[in-house]
DNA sequence: GCAGCAAGGTTACC
DNA sequence: ACGGGTAACCTTGCTGC
């Protein structure tokens, strides 16, 4: 039976029918029921021909071509058509065979029957079975299809497929049309969380889980009974288990959402599920959660979205986060306002008295946070699926780079374009030993206390170049007349005029972000302020993307180029604010910082109209912001100002600290906000005379051990294996101390310790450093000498007071007490 | 045993 | 393997006396 239904396609995976490849599609319909569509597309690749090859010639490699016949995998695999097509590849016109094939497995095997005298390159054979599809049937993640198509109803077709998928809707596609009203989707999220008594997955059992969804909380346990409403007992733990595929098949969620769930609670659920002996049959078809191999764990559930927030949140917005790690409970807390309760699972376990209300309770706020933030989050997922065009699956989990990539592979056929292919191994190997190039200049400031700032930036300013000087790997030419000329490696680089697809696509990108920024100034919606960021965050990759080693466009000279036009902009910037007797103070990369002095800020702004009068292309000089007082300090060795450390007052008295200890979480924290309340006290008054008797007043209570120890913890990360470190500091020999004691240590973990006194005299800090749970007194030397000061006295130094006399103890009265 | 320096290491800035 | 380079500043570890 033919029929029509509105889809939203959210989850795509394929299969083989009689050796040919099948997209199987799960999405909404516009009724909310869960439907899944079954679609093929062409499945090709591209041999391109060498120059000047004759018709003749051409006419007898294609049918040579047609002949091959592969025998892999009891398929017979082979070439169903070729076509040539006038196609471009990196920018310039070729000749190419269009190579049809049955199956995407059996590219590899085919493309290796191929004559290759007069074939200069083989492409497009590494792209996805499900981009391809994408690109082919104009199906894109995330928007709204009127799919028209035969209903599969205990039909024969495909094996059975709709009777082993269980939703309500199962069609074979015939045609499909992007609808022209796109309503609002909100998708079906289900958070959770599991509770273990081992850190090793699968070593230990799963206590409980929660779940958490729109109107629906619950806590599954095998443990102590409970009549709280959101608690469902179960006998024991694979009882459980099977409940929690219940309630995932019940509830029906279009994406199935944790924080750190690739790591941890999808593997140790799918390892419990195989001690009892069971499946962790989840998957719409019962199939279970499936893991991808790789660096990171990926955790596959077919039918549903497996997100790993902490993964999106890692990748996409890590560094616009102001939290130190990007735990749970610090995001939570950032983010939402909102915290883990304070409870601390495998202490409890190891002391044996478990209040298991109390363990509940905590195990659903987990799942809580979860859901919350996917609900914050799932605008952000929803642009960068619609504008980078790949599954939300792989959007969720892609780093920057890749999403510039995906992007720009979903927008070659716009001009035409053969995809570059990604780099192999070998390939790799050499981009890495390329030489590095220099990049962005900082300006040396002098130390000081200023008033009256102005600070200037460019807006996204390495992306604006390379759309301005046309920088990229298709665009790099030998060719000297009429070009952009660039540097790397001491040597000139020239890129042509005529613009390239990755500057346009990098053009297109800009504009948009300009557009929504825009839109969202005027009608601030959350899915504004998301596209705003979608796109400047795609834009800010494309630098990255290009210098980096494993990009299918990856062009050192481009990146190199890049950076050197930003020093000569930055620079050029400076020597125009000069010109025009404004002092500059300092500039990174792509701001300038002036003091005002006797000149006016609409005199400094007339100088930013005539630097932007001389900029080309889509570089824009922009105003950020005045600022009442900054000040910039010395470097702790020599007598220079020190780069990257500096803080400003704006003129709502908001405090903007970069680089100085404050804002280092492997400082103590007495260290820490010491030095926050000197720099506030001091751009606050304009004067350092309160902030140093604060100072001697920290300094005093540091000699009496007035200080309590959680002020004192030092948290450095461990960033590699143990066994690796070439030498060993505290935070790896108190990490070695935890390993020998069974306290869970990992790569990553944030190691903590603090400074105890010794008997030994000249010991090593590292000898000094102890757990937080070990007993000892603080080191009043070490935390003065090397927390404390270090923080504090370059700032007074810039009043002229040497903080050491004060430490220790010499009564120097000259400037203090008056 | 100690000073001086290079290397190892972490975290920030943009 | 899953953007880049620039920079500060700690501790360890080695060399040479």
């Amino acid at each position: 039976m033919a029929i029509s239904i509105n889809l939203i396609p959210i989850d795509y995976d394929y299969f083989d029918y009689q050796g040919r490849n099948y997209a199987k599609i799960v999405g909404r319909t516009d009724k909310g029921k869960k439907a899944c569509i079954i679609d093929t597309c062409d499945i090709y690749f591209w041999a391109i021909l060498k120059p000047k090859i004759s018709e003749k010639k051409i006419k007898q490699i294609q049918s040579k071509i047609e002949k091959i016949q592969v025998n892999k995998a009891g398929r017979n695999s082979r070439v169903l058509k070729t076509e040539i097509h006038n196609k471009n590849f990196l920018g310039k016109p070729v000749k190419a065979i269009k190579i049809f094939v049955t199956n995407c497995k059996d590219i590899h095997e085919i493309s290796h029957e191929i004559p290759m005298k007069y074939i200069d390159k083989r492409r497009e054979k590494d792209l996805k079975f499900i981009t391809k599809y994408i690109i082919e049937k104009k199906l894109k993640p995330l928007k709204w299809y009127k799919i028209e198509g035969e209903v599969l109803n205990n039909s024969q077709k495909f094996g059975g497929i709709d009777n082993s998928i269980d939703t309500e809707i199962c069609l074979e596609v015939d045609k499909i049309s992007e609808l022209q009203k796109q309503p609002e989707f909100k998708p079906k999220i289900l958070a959770y969380d599991i509770e273990t008594n081992e850190f090793e997955i699968g070593k230990g059992e799963i206590l409980m889980i929660s779940l958490v969804g729109k109107d629906f909380k619950k806590v599954l346990t095998w443990k102590k009974k409970s009549n709280k409403s959101f608690v469902k007992n179960y006998k024991d733990e694979a009882d459980m288990l099977e409940g929690f595929i219940k309630e995932i098949k019940n509830y029906n969620p279009d994406i199935l959402t944790g924080y750190f769930s690739d790591g941890f609670d999808l593997p140790y659920l799918r390892a419990r599920a195989e001690k009892n002996k069971m499946k962790l049959s989840i998957g719409i078809d019962n199939s279970q959660p499936s893991f991808s191999r790789g660096a990171l764990t990926t955790g596959k559930i077919k039918g549903i979205i497996h997100i790993d927030l902490l993964r999106f949140i890692r990748n996409a917005y890590s560094q616009y986060l102001q939290s130190e790690t990007l735990s749970l409970n610090e995001v939570s807390n950032e983010l939402l306002g909102e915290k883990k309760h304070d409870f601390n699972p495998f202490e409890t376990l190891k002391k044996g008295e478990v209040d298991w209300q109390e363990f509940y309770e905590y195990n659903l706020q987990d799942s809580l946070l979860t859901y919350k933030l996917a609900e914050k989050f799932w605008p952000d997922l929803l642009e960068f699926t619609k504008i980078i065009q790949e599954p939300l699956f792989e959007i969720s989990r892609n780093t920057m780079a890749s999403n510039f990539e995906d992007f720009a592979i979903h927008n070659l056929n716009k001009f035409n374009e053969i995809a570059e292919k990604r780099p192999i191994h070998e390939e790799i190997g050499k981009r890495r030993m390329q030489k590095k190039y220099e990049g962005a200049f900082v300006f040396q400031p002098t130390p000081g206390l200023y008033e009256n700032i102005v600070f200037f930036d460019f807006s996204s300013m390495y992306g604006s170049i390379i759309v301005s000087y046309n920088l990229s790997l298709p665009t790099k030419t030998k060719e000297k007349k009429n070009t952009h000329q660039g540097e790397y490696n001491g040597k000139k680089t020239y890129f042509e005029k005529k613009q390239g697809f990755i500057p346009e696509l990098l053009n297109e990108i800009i504009k948009k972000r300009r557009e929504a920024k825009k839109a969202y100034n005027e009608n601030p919606t959350p899915i504004l302020k998301a596209r705003s960021n979608a796109f400047k965050l795609i834009a800010n990759a494309a630098y990255g993307y290009q210098g980096f080693f494993g990009a299918r466009y990856y062009c050192i000279e481009a990146a190199s180029s890049t950076a050197y036009f930003a020093r000569k902009h930055i620079k050029q910037a400076i020597k125009e604010f000069k010109k025009e007797s404004f002092k500059v103070i300092y500039s990174d990369t792509d701001s300038i910082a002036i003091e005002l002095e006797n000149k006016t800020k609409s005199q400094a702004l007339k100088t930013l109209k005539k630097i932007n009068n001389q900029l080309p292309g889509i570089m824009e000089l922009d105003l950020e912001g005045f600022f009442k007082r900054g000040i910039w300090v010395t470097k702790r060795t020599g007598e220079f100002g020190a780069k990257k450390k500096y803080a400003l007052i704006n003129e709502k008295n908001k405090i903007k600290i970069r680089g100085f200890e404050t804002v280092r979480r492997d400082w103590c924290k007495l260290a820490r906000e010491t030095q926050n309340k000197v720099l506030k006290l001091i751009l606050t008054k304009g004067n350092e005379k309160q902030a140093l008797e604060y100072s001697k007043e920290i300094i005093k209570k540091i000699k009496e051990r007035k200080i309590p120890l959680n002020q004192l913890l030092i948290r450095t990360q461990l960033k590699k294996p143990i066994e690796e470190y070439k030498s060993i500091p505290p935070h790896v020999l108190i990490a070695k101390k935890m390993k020998e004691m069974n306290m869970p240590v990992d790569i990553g973990m944030l190691i903590e310790y603090y400074i105890a006194e010794s008997e030994k005299k000249r010991a090593l800090v590292r000898d000094r450093a102890k757990l937080p749970t070990e007993s000892g007194k603080y080191d009043i030397n070490y935390y003065l000498n090397n927390q404390i000061l270090p923080a504090i006295e370059n700032i007074f130094k810039v009043f002229d007071i040497d903080l050491k006399e004060l430490i220790e103890g010499k009564k120097q009265m000259k400037i203090l007490d008056f």
